[in-house]
RNA sequence: GGGUGGGUAGCUCAGCUGGUUAGAGCGCUACCCUUACAAGGUAGAUGUCGGAGGUUCGAAUCCUCUCCCACCCA
């Protein structure tokens, strides 16, 4: 191994290993796990969301295929129809060029192009990161296959009468020139102001009008009415009289309708059923007419000479202006509203009376709830099932079409000479109905979402029954962000239940989105975004990805990534290639080539021969109390849980202590020397084995270090629990030794001396048990705390004169503490233990009394559980003893100086 | 307006079904280049667990109210 771990280095040549070997396809063999990958859209590069998207999939299928699953992780792009040819429009718009220029065809043809290269770049992004993916079935979503799929489903769906075409009010955007789904619109506070406009009566003497408040007042160009409610004592006797419109000069009738609040702004309500939701609706009540005052581009139509041409904010300067002039602008307030905007291009939506092509979704969604409902589709954490729920349950039809040219052309086709509408499998050369070959297919594409909802099972080769469906389908988890769970999951699931009759997959593992260092929301433009490549180039694959994977926790949010955390795993990393290299330097040579499983049998046999000294025993405690741990946290999809409980293992108990107590045996030889190299050969390959998920390149890099004929990390089984070595009793023995050790450490600290200072210590076991195990530990306590000699002293002895001591809890009896000298020749020192010592007697002190307190309360003792009242007496008994030693002690000193 | 999540050490966060003297990483202090690792080691300091009530023998943990922050929906 190289003396520095250099991740670039390390990180080179596994990923082509891997899928050279094989290793990410399906076996057919044995239980089956699979998941889809969510395909990354084709607009451009992977960010940082990505990796960990992407990234807890890859730990999960590489778990389980340790486990020896027959897994498959599908992985794919989506076309991203409105994203992708926005990019490649503004691409081309940079060299002068109008894709109205191009044509369809051509255009098209520009944007597959960009499709090459950004799905080049992407799946040269995914090798770098790792991701064991099944390349063999990687999918598109424009590919021929999932294109049949696509059409199967609208086609069935039209039969069924859920697909349907009509005119409707509909989110337009100006700016992409194209219909968007309620769920493309984001909803925005934006600061404008709520106008009061004069109407003023027909036939009157123009000094009387109805006052109408309005956010919009450019859209007055095509108001039809002005609504009061019908309870407004105000209005009551103007209803059904007329108005005369500004600027338009023509009669409007005032209307009554119940959707007027009364309290708010005038109670007059002018009505523009052409550009507003609620006023449409209104118009249709009343069956008002619906004149377009803002056109496709959002500038005024010829609806009024003056303002024709102007966008939209400018009519809206010009016509305050105006009316203004005639006196017919009341006050205006500031108001705060929430304004639909493209949550692509951000401009402002309109609403927009149009054609387009919905889904009916008030069965379709039904199964969907249910399989959330009855919990064959487990979302994770379950919080999200309530968010999924109330948004399916106030479902609307799904607008479908859009007005773009890159996706899945809309397969309806009109009939010019009869006007019939057909939608087919195949596309026809003759209308059915008529006869004639004078028809043409709809111009509009499909949103991309219609496609992705099909993509767990279109992927696997729907609507033909394939062998991968049988095997593959229902899919068991899919992982993603809960910004997609509406977009994403939810028609999925709709999607799965009509075509396959069973959910897409068994659980969901929802994840949060990757935010800065602060927590703020990733920008380009406020420049805290980080670059995947960067971290990577900076950190290594496997900090950023080991990084992401403890950041993500149970039930938690968004995730904050920042250097810091970086900074610390990339320490880890550093820490298990330090460790390994002290493993392979300590085995035996020439090497031993005995496989990992036959180690760790032997080793097994060894603790039931009762063979092992206590700090084998104590590690292999710990190992297999983390391995069951980390495991059960893997399962529970607790990523963070899972990782920190191997941190804390093998940093903590691996390195600082079982390394540091195996370094006397290895310097020694014989049996003791053998189980050591043993144990970590053992301990350290099985750490590999259940890290690689997390950090696959490090891991692997060093499996292969070893000697014998291993299988690939990979590939290799999953490391098992052997509970017979979980030994509480082993654990508190070595507890007490580290004790000891830490204790001498932190005496010589006291009075200044260094750690490598020769010092005279003494050692007062509190009972004869522990004063053999320290006799025979005598020389690894010397080890791990640089000392030439120590003294062991048995239970009961007297304290050592001159000397400064250190009281060891170790937690486990109510015996006497075990008592730790430091013998000092210059009694002045007894300042520093003294001052000591009183410290510890408040500490201990206030435990006491708040121990007394808590059992003199009759309400405690009376109604606790026996077994806590036990251990709270036990408490007390050990601290009061422990309290007055400390007393005894202080005394003699201060009666020594 | 409706809803969700969060407010725990200087920073970023763990703490599941209430029961040790509330934890981790980074940062901080002191000492140490001890032959796996200075990207390290050792010993330390640091929190009225957002606020107010309540339930309980016992609350960071359960309930109510309240104040901030973030997000989702309309």
């Amino acid at each position: 191994m190289e003396r520095a771990y250099d991740p670039a280095e390390v990180e080179k040549d596994w990923y082509e290993f891997w899928e050279s070997g094989g290793y990410f396809a399906t076996t057919g063999e044995g239980k089956k796990f699979s998941m889809v990958i969510p395909p990354p859209n084709v607009t451009g590069d992977l960010h940082i969301g990505h990796a960990l998207n992407l990234g807890l999939p890859d730990v999960i299928i590489r778990y389980k295929r340790m486990c020896g699953f027959d897994t498959l992780w599908l992985p794919g792009v989506d076309h991203a129809g409105i994203a992708t040819q926005t990019v490649v429009e503004r691409k081309l718009l940079e060299k002068g060029i109008k894709k109205e220029e191009l044509g369809r065809e051509k255009f098209l043809e520009e944007v597959w192009k960009w499709k090459d290269s950004a799905y080049d770049y992407i799946t040269n992004q995914m090798r770098k990161m790792g991701f064991s993916v099944d390349w063999s079935r990687e999918r598109f979503t424009l590919d021929p296959g999932l294109a049949r799929a696509v059409r199967e489903v609208f086609v069935r769906l039209y039969e069924k009468g859920w697909i349907y075409r009509g005119t409707y009010m509909v989110n337009w955007c100006p700016v992409c020139q194209t219909v968007l789904s309620d769920l493309e619109v984001e909803h925005v506070d934006i600061e404008g102001g709520l106008y009061d406009i004069t109407y003023p009566l027909e036939g009157g003497d123009g000094n009387t009008g109805i006052t109408v408040a309005t956010t919009r007042p450019e859209t007055m160009l095509a108001d039809t009415a002005v609504a009061v409610n019908p309870n407004d004592k105000r209005y009551k006797k103007l209803i059904g009289k007329n108005v005369i419109l500004p600027l338009m000069d023509k009669p409007i009738p005032i209307i009554a309708d119940d959707y007027v609040d009364i309290e708010f702004g005038t109670g007059a309500l002018k009505i523009t059923p052409a550009h507003d939701p609620n006023d449409y609706e209104v118009g249709l009540r009343h069956n008002l007419d619906a004149p377009i005052a803002i056109g496709k581009d959002g500038n005024i139509t010829d609806i009024h000479s003056k303002y024709q041409g102007m966008d939209r904010y400018k009519a809206r300067e010009e016509i305050l202006k105006d009316l203004k002039e005639l006196g017919l602008l009341g006050k205006i307030e500031k108001f705060t509203h929430a304004v639909g905007h493209h949550d692509r291009c951000k401009n402002e939506i309109e609403p927009y009376i149009s054609t387009q092509w919905f889904v009916k979704m008030d069965e379709y969604v039904k199964p969907a709830i249910e399989i959330v409902r009855d919990g064959r589709l487990k979302l994770i954490s379950d919080r999200w099932s309530k968010v999924y729920l109330d948004w399916l349950e106030n479902i609307h039809d799904w607008c479908i079409s859009r007005q773009l040219w890159w996706g899945h052309r809309i397969p309806a086709f009109y009939c010019d000479d009869c006007n019939e509408i057909i939608v087919a499998r195949e596309d026809p050369s003759e209308c059915p109905k008529c006869g004639s070959k004078n028809i043409r297919q709809d111009e509009d594409v499909l949103d991309t979402w219609f496609s992705s909802a099909l993509w767990p099972f279109s992927t696997m080769g729907w609507p033909d029954e394939t062998d991968d469906l049988k095997r593959y389908y229902p899919t068991d988890l899919l992982i993603t962000g809960y910004d997609i769970i509406f977009f994403w999951v939810a028609r999925m699931a709709w999607s799965a239940m009509e075509f396959m009759g069973d959910v897409p997959f068994h659980e969901c593992f929802i994840h949060g989105l990757v935010r800065d260092e602060h927590g703020k929301k990733m920008s380009k433009s406020t420049g805290n975004a980080v670059d995947p490549l960067e971290t990577i180039a900076e950190f290594g694959c496997d900090t950023l990805r080991f990084t992401l994977t403890s950041l993500t926790f149970r039930g938690k949010q968004d995730i904050s990534l920042g250097r810091d955390k970086l900074q610390s795993s990339r320490f880890f990393m550093n820490k298990l290639w330090n460790a390994a290299k002290f493993v392979l330097m300590n085995l035996e040579k020439p090497f031993n080539a005995e496989k990992l499983d036959d180690i760790e049998k032997e080793i097994k046999g060894l603790k039931k021969g009762g063979q092992l000294n206590i700090a084998d025993e104590y590690i292999l405690d710990k190992y297999y109390t983390a391995v069951k741990k980390a495991t059960n946290e893997l399962d529970r999809y607790n990523f963070g849980e899972y990782t920190s409980t191997l941190y804390q293992f093998f940093w903590d108990e691996f390195c600082d202590w079982y390394i540091e107590c195996a370094k006397t045996p290895l310097r020694l030889s014989g049996a003791n020397q053998k189980h050591a190299r043993f144990i970590l050969q053992m301990i350290l390959m099985r750490m590999l084995q259940i890290l690689h998920p997390a950090m696959p390149f490090i891991t692997e890099e060093i499996w292969l270090e070893f000697p014998g004929q291993y299988k690939p990390l990979i590939v290799s089984d999953w490391p098992g629990v052997y509970e017979r070595c979980i030994d509480e009793h082993a654990r508190a023995k070595f507890e007490q030794i580290k004790s000891v050790a830490s204790a001498i450490r932190s005496l010589r600290k006291d009075i200044g001396l260094k750690d490598s200072a020769e010092a005279r210590v003494a050692v007062m076991a509190s009972d004869e048990d522990l004063h053999g195990l320290l006799i025979s530990q005598q020389t690894m306590i010397r080890d791990l705390t640089k000392l030439q000699s120590l003294e062991m002293m048995p239970a009961g002895s007297d304290d050592p004169e001159n000397s400064i001591s250190l009281e060891l809890d170790d937690g486990t009896s109510d015996k006497p503490s075990t008592k730790v000298f430091l013998l000092i020749d210059d009694p002045s020192i007894l300042d520093t233990q003294i001052k000591r010592l009183e410290k510890e007697e408040a500490k201990i002190g206030k435990y006491v009394e708040s121990l007394k307190g808590k059992l003199s309360n009759p309400g405690f003792v009376d109604k606790a559980p026996p077994a806590v009242i036990d251990a709270e007496k036990a408490k007390l008994s050990k601290s009061e003893g422990e309290l007055n030693i400390v007393r005894e002690r202080l005394a003699k000193m201060r009666g020594l100086l």
